[in-house]
DNA sequence: TTACTATACATTGTAAAGCTATGTATTTTA
DNA sequence: TAAAATACATAGCTTTACAATGTATAGTAA
């Protein structure tokens, strides 16, 4: 993605998923725009990244595909399949919680004594 | 480190130098245990994980390491250098405000429209 | 008209990072 | 006395995103 590209590995299905939950249905340049916009330039998402990580959902039945001809161009919409949905639920809950756990784990102030108390 | 696996991707580094500059000073499997504490068994760090991480750390100079024996058992200490005070500063900030961006992107209700407004 | 940029898809090979499995050894607890 | 906890470590695997590259159409500025 960018530069602190380490810290985004495994999130990037998860932005995929909840952005197709809340748009019903997008391409892929569309995803990498949308994601520039929303974070302001700080995530860039890679075609290197994008379009296998879209071929892995939709492999795994979470999205269809379906083409559409802008002139001779080709767009492929993706729409979150119920599976699909279920999944982009639970993922974004579940990395909701990852990143709470991970805000306290660095922020916490009087630190757990492991050996004391 | 444990099931969410493929999240935790470039954090452990942050988490081993906001840890160590809380405490001054700990050995490996204290890390371990303590981050278990913190986390409520959230975030388990492995050895295969923890023990490269704090290699590298020493190479990089942020730590510098103290051997002292337990018995006939070797504990090795772990205390930040002045580089690694300022990376660990650094570090810790630079991955709140990478929390901040995944959250609001994920979270982000009325989304930013590429293509309409 | 002609570059350059943006749009739009895709794949191959690479690098980073944590994990599994394994290994060694001491100490404590059931 | 066996199992679990403490305490270190490494080799090889897997996952994931990225860089580089490729193809092609469409729009825009010189």
């Amino acid at each position: 993605m960018t530069n602190h590209s380490e810290l985004i590995k495994g999130t990037l299905g998860t932005i995929i998923l909840r952005l197709l939950s809340q748009k019903g249905r997008m391409y892929g340049y569309e995803i990498t725009q949308l994601v520039k916009e929303i974070t302001d330039g700080k995530v860039l998402v890679k075609e290197g990244s994008l379009y296998p990580a879209l071929h892995k959902l939709e492999a795994d039945g979470l999205v269809t595909t379906e083409e559409v001809f802008i002139g001779k161009r080709v767009r492929k919409y993706y729409t979150l399949t119920q599976p699909g949905k279920n999944a982009a639920q639970a993922s974004v809950d579940e990395l909701l919680a990852f990143l709470k756990t991970i805000h306290n784990l660095i922020t916490a102030q009087p630190l757990a004594s492991y050996g004391a108390a």
